[in-house]
DNA sequence: AATGAATGAGGATTCATTCAT
DNA sequence: AATGAATGAATCCTCATTCAT
């Protein structure tokens, strides 16, 4: 006999079955919500029954909470402020170094947009008990933001921190905008240009209050 | 005759009820999105029976759309390009009735956040059906952009339609981004000074283009 | 056409419909219990479906409760302490009303003893969030007992208040008692003589307790 | 060798894992019946998955059986007739030695009444296949009326078969209702109080009885 | 202009049980 | 002697919607 796949009882494997949930349910959640995630579309697109989910995960709530936990983190790990050795000129430098990460961050964002669909999804939502997955997204996305500040500040460390602050988070907002524009508009958008365009608005920013004391 | 004694007279007024049944929708749905949205908590929450909202629309789908055309239009006609005539200097002028706008828009979306949020959520859902909502709101937002662009025009007429293209585009998408970081953050989120700096942004952004042809 | 009957849709009678739901679930929850009532079978039992039992009841619990209100409800209202008129002798006479009563109750349970049997399954669960019919069904107990007090207080009134009470008790419980040694035990089990045997046991602890001061 | 470092060595002992699920599923079903137990419930309580309930008992029924088997049992092994010989009048010795019992009935479920309210609960239940434990439980039972109809043979041998049958049945039954007047009315209710009551019930029925050739 | 009642489909979750290891 | 993983059937309940009045 050849194997079993695809057709009779399949060997328990607990890592393998959690992992495929998961990979269904990112692609689900990232589709159609929280509310849209239902757990027999799960089922059906990981080919685990729906009980076989619930010895995985104790509920829905934390499934989704677990999508949010690994795909973000995995995506975060990925960002990496990169270096520009090759340019003479420390401003126009870092300039390059910016640019370079949006362009980063631009790139992952139309390869695997799933995950932050989801996460602005659930940001939005304002129910009454919110889902387990809403604090994880925002717990992440303060991590990704105290990693913007640490980059700003090693930029431009005149800058106060309150300032820093508001840079910092002007600057993950403002992408959030832009690939919610690029989710409506589709390949019709030029993700890549918005994120130019704002990686100079930042720069540009920083330049012009590093020339003011802090309110 | 007997009836109607005792209990407030309740007229069959139709014109009425279609907008208490909007109102308690708006409501929900900008906080759970249209999945979450139930007839039954619609129901609820403007005393009228489930059967009643479907007297006045056709089905869920129509009643979002609604509400969205609705909410997005009465909204989208509050906003105007304010004047700044007591400014001597052109340019200042410029940046005046630029962050004038920034400050109005930034107002409005603090005193009813709602329909944005219920646009946003729509937006991003990627279902193989989309809910008619979803195109309302996308139409009413491509009207705001052609504002947008219009108003960017009227400031720098020099700068060529893709450029403006672009420029209305990450106006419209920062700002979304921005006002999620509002929602997420609450009230330790400065709104107004995220969009100071936007508008700040914008300025600069325009400068910056004005000085090259169009790619 | 002769009728719709059996087949299509029923005409719409809320009160008919309500009384159907309880008169499937009062034979089911008799026969199984809390846990073993499942709306499928009470569903399948009237001929509604499921949905339209939760039209009616707010959930199982309430469904569980409204059974035993109305059950024990009416059977309570046809218990009275019958006459006996035609014995000359006071405490012959007052001996033929216990043994009057005890036989109209032993009839009773013999002829519908499903709301007793949820009664007393109800009584005995323990689990930490009780369902509210236990709730009904102890609080139309106690005015059972109050009812009991108030014949034995009419039948002997230098008894004392908690001699009364204890009494009161004693007739409820063994009669519970000797309700489940039928269920128990069929139609091999003589309800009758047993009640009897306990309006007699009544009786003589009432002759006995007379004769002596209140502890 | 790595193994069993830091966790407490956990032999593999299956008189022990076996008494654990029991001593757990006698609690849980004493609480909430035979439906109300579920395996994943009891699993939780003792600490072994529930597959490992399944290596010890065919299933749940068997499980419930051996619950009742083993409590009841053990309980109706401590139940005996006590002496009174300290007394000298033949009738008043009779009556203390039932006073006796009745009292150490009490105190017996007072201390343990998981295993009487289990099974109180599956007499009740009158569904289509019965489990099990139910017919352990009657016929437990049945050894403990036969007991009682031996004990009271002892005190009136001169009473017939019948009688007997009929003055045991009624000394179980009302037993069985005391207890539950107790499980409804916890510590308010005076369980021991109860069977005093009880026991005088029982010896002037006997009294009764003896003076009247059998029906 | 409205509404009480009904309804089939689908929601999340738990059930008792089995099986491979 | 035990257990991690799996599973189909059943659980309670909500869903959007319809229909007769």
């Amino acid at each position: 006999m050849v194997s079993d796949r695809g057709v009779r009882r399949r060997r328990a494997n607990g890592e393998e079955s959690r992992r495929r949930i998961l990979d269904a349910a990112v692609e689900i959640a990232g589709e159609r919500g929280y509310e849209g995630t239902s757990i027999k579309l799960v089922s059906a697109r990981c080919g685990l029954p729906a009980s076989s989910i619930y010895w995985h995960f104790k509920d829905k709530d934390e499934l989704i909470a677990a999508v949010i936990e690994r795909s973000f983190g995995s995506w975060l790990g990925a960002m990496v402020l990169p270096d520009a050795d090759d340019v003479a000129d420390p401003a126009a430098r870092e300039r390059q170094r910016v640019r370079g990460l949006a362009a980063q961050v631009a790139r992952s964002l139309l390869e695997s947009p799933d995950f932050l669909r989801l996460g602005l999804m659930l940001a939005l939502e304002r129910r009454p008990e919110q889902p387990t997955a809403r604090t994880v997204f925002l717990r992440v996305r303060q991590e990704a933001r105290e990693r913007v500040s640490a980059a700003i500040t090693e930029l431009a460390p005149e800058l106060g921190p309150e300032q820093v602050e508001l840079l910092s988070l002007y600057a993950l907002a403002a992408a959030d905008g832009l690939f919610i524009a690029y989710q409506i508009g589709g390949e019709e958008v030029d993700l890549l240009g918005l994120f130019e365009l704002h990686a100079h608005a930042l720069i540009d920013a920083v330049a012009r209050l590093r020339g003011r004391p802090e309110v």
